[in-house]
DNA sequence: ATAGTAATCGGAACGCTGTTCCGCTTGCAA
DNA sequence: TTGCAAGCGGAACAGCGTTCCGATTACTAT
């Protein structure tokens, strides 16, 4: 009897962070539970139940829960999908276009991905511990790749400085979710209110318990 | 045999709105059933089964689902009779102490109000058309509230002009968010100094253009 | 090539939702 | 007191996320 019994290929596994090289199958029908969740997603919003992703896919429910223990896993695997592919494709719009039609046609590209973000927003605001670090991956990734092609757009004499990568990002997810146009305005009144609440002469802020009781 | 079956009382009915007045238990259900439906949104927040609620309420499904067909009537109901509650508080607080102490105490009592509001951001933002109509209620029976007490502070020379209720309330409520419940003294704290700096002596709110490009 | 093994798969099954349905109960007008 | 429609309760239904486990399959050592 050959007594090695599953010898523990763990040749490359204690190398990297990574426990094991993924089976091919296995890697197959995660991209292709990707693609069709982003699919599915952009069609039915984020609540789309979790067997109709499996079925576009051609794919058991369990194969689902293997890949994504938590149905939200599997929405912030998509939507991190797609903010590497909108953060990636500006260096290579900046590659192929002067900088202000750079400037213009990924944003184009930034309005077409929050298009497909129907219902993730309300996710956002659930107070679900799940998706908390999304926004700032939002940030941590497309804030870099607009300042690059803002900066370009800049040096090149065609945009004002003095203009933040995230200021613009926000206000561009704002306009896309609903009709608040005078945001920008209305923050930075209310920003400069509780600056002044710091200055000296009032004294309700440092003793709050004072006012209330 | 009588064959007068069912006269249909509709002598009251056709006169208002109305089409008849409620038996006297339903309207006692009804009103437990809100105060059930209260304090399990405050302490589980808005995702609570409805299963919970009737129970505390000491009365079965189908009642819950004859006075509130949708689940979401029921949220919207709480939702406003809590908004009217906090808009009246403002006449009797404002009865009861200076403008200034006014003021100062129904902001606070409106970050109370807030603070039992777990999870309704993100219903508000789900894109269900079912609570599209809450804010504009929001508004209208809060920002006349706000309004009033405002006017009085600033008639008493003890807050600058020109500053918008409906500005206040939404910064408020921005401050506010996700505060909710288990640690209010922050949003307090928070409150307080932006109420500070509603006071005379800083001029960088009342012309916050000046200050932008 | 082949066989053995562990990784992977598929989908039935479970528990928990919101909502519907219907036989029973009850307030109220006659 | 009586008749009946308004009201009630909770079993039942449909659909969801998630778990579980026997069957399948890609790899590796021989």
């Amino acid at each position: 009897m050959k007594k090695r019994i599953t010898v523990r290929t763990d040749e490359q596994a204690a190398e990297d962070g990574k426990p094991r090289r993924m089976r091919a199958d296995a890697q197959r029908k995660m991209t292709s539970l990707l693609q069709a969740a982003m699919e599915v997603f952009a069609k039915s919003g984020v609540d789309a139940p979790v067997r109709e992703i499996a079925e576009r896919a051609g794919v058991g429910l369990g194969t689902v829960y293997r890949h994504f223990p938590q149905r939200s896993d599997l929405i912030v695997a998509v939507f991190q999908t797609q903010v590497d592919a909108c953060a990636d494709a500006a260096s290579e719009i900046a590659r192929k276009y002067e900088p202000a039609e750079a400037l213009a046609r990924w944003m184009q590209r930034y309005v077409d991905f929050f298009a497909t973000k129907r219902g993730l927003a309300g996710a956002l605001h659930s107070g679900d511990p799940a998706y908390t670090a999304l926004p700032a991956y939002f940030n941590k990734r497309l804030q870099p790749a607009l300042k690059t092609l803002l900066d370009a757009a800049v040096a090149a004499g065609i945009v004002r400085p003095g203009i933040e990568a995230g200021d613009l990002l926000r206000a561009v997810g704002n306009l896309c979710r609903g009709v608040h146009g005078e945001e920008p305005v209305y923050a930075r009144r209310m920003v400069a209110l509780l600056v002044d609440g710091l200055r000296y002469g009032a004294s309700t802020a440092s003793k709050p318990a004072d006012s209330i009781h």
